[in-house]
DNA sequence: CGGCATCCGTGACGATACTG
DNA sequence: CAGTATCGTCACGGATGCCG
């Protein structure tokens, strides 16, 4: 019956890095955590945030993440029947992982080519180290033509720090377009600077609003 | 003439982690860096050390990483007039990637595999991160039965911060046996623990070794 | 001997079509 | 909606040969 997995490929090193690279080295599988780093999402919301990849590979890394404990499927039952792909307390560990490769990627960026997919909360791992400290927990949701994000910053510790699921009222509200937000998160714009300079709108009335705001 | 290369296989995502994927995503790569991180190195030891690479994979890689400007060929003329391979500073950017992976990958190690290759300096990225602040810059030599390598703690803007070229006299020495270090490396075991059980041994007078030894 | 280039078999990938 | 089936292509792994 088992149709004898014909072996996953592996480096077959006893090094760290290797182990982790035989678990999210292959092709498009760092890119779904990335997507289910937003929270729990249908195969077809994946397969739509990720052009470019094939059925099949997307149900075979999806398969594999859930034989290695990195997402698990869920059912849910309300109106929306669906099964939603979730990342485990594992799988969201590789956010650390995401968030340098997103740093070292993020002067690779450039002008977008035309070929250039673009999602909105594609730009949240990058511009999240970008922002303040804003001292407690906060909700920022950034809002671009292409979409709207939140993130959540100060609180690292309790499940994924981005989403663009329902959110309650956010603390501050970030209105920008995508090349700007490119150049926040390539450091050659500073927050306050694209405030100044009219390109950044920061609303809200809180404290964290004027923490974004440079007061 | 230009054979115009079929143009290297691109997630074409305006996403930074994308971006960083398309440059160092393909099979080996990041192994490649790993090892380059240690220092310079020969085409021949490159392959001795990355066991399972095909000749023609290695060549390709490193070809593509000198035309992204992530490593650099040189000759060097004395002696052992050989050509050798080093990665530029854009490369050594990635260490916080490897760092990340190695991290996420050491509980992973688990058991040695029978089939399982080991390189003595492969357990330099994650047992860095655990080894307790030093104040000031400070070399160790970790001296293993597989081989020796020395880290460079407490600075980490000045070049690769591992390596196993030629040192000095290091600031301290510590000996273990590879499955200690794994404990070492996935926090089972803690150095002054190790240190108490006699499976770690801390060579040195100076005050960098009395850190180590947990006084 | 170090540093590849070439050839070949296998498997992974990408696109499309189709199904429960 | 959530995949499976099929197929052509290309990347990979292994072996060998060439050349300074």
């Amino acid at each position: 019956m088992s149709p004898r997995q014909p072996r996953r490929r592996s480096y077959d090193q006893y090094c760290a890095s290797a182990r982790a690279l035989d678990a999210v080295g292959d092709r498009w599988t760092l890119l779904i955590v990335r997507e289910l780093l937003a929270g729990p999402r249908r195969y077809t919301d994946l397969h739509a945030d990720l052009p470019g990849v094939s059925t099949d590979v997307l149900a075979t890394r999806l398969k594999d993440m859930e034989a290695q404990g990195l997402a698990t499927r869920r059912k849910i039952p309300p109106p929306g029947a669906a099964t939603v792909y979730e990342l485990t307390a594992r799988g969201a560990d590789l956010l650390p992982v995401l968030h340098a490769l997103a740093e070292w990627g993020a002067p690779e960026l450039g002008d977008r080519r035309p070929t250039d997919a673009l999602r909105a909360h594609w730009f949240a791992l990058p511009l999240m180290r970008r922002l303040p400290a804003t001292g407690t927990t906060a909700v920022v949701d950034v809002v671009l033509d292409e979409g709207v994000f939140h993130l959540r910053l100060g609180g690292g510790d309790a499940g994924p720090a981005y989403g663009d699921g329902p959110a309650g009222a956010p603390d501050a509200r970030l209105v920008l377009d995508a090349d700007t937000c490119r150049e926040l998160c390539e450091g050659a714009l500073s927050l306050e600077a694209g405030v100044k300079a009219g390109r950044i709108e920061v609303v809200g009335a809180g404290p964290v609003a004027t923490v974004l705001r440079g007061d």
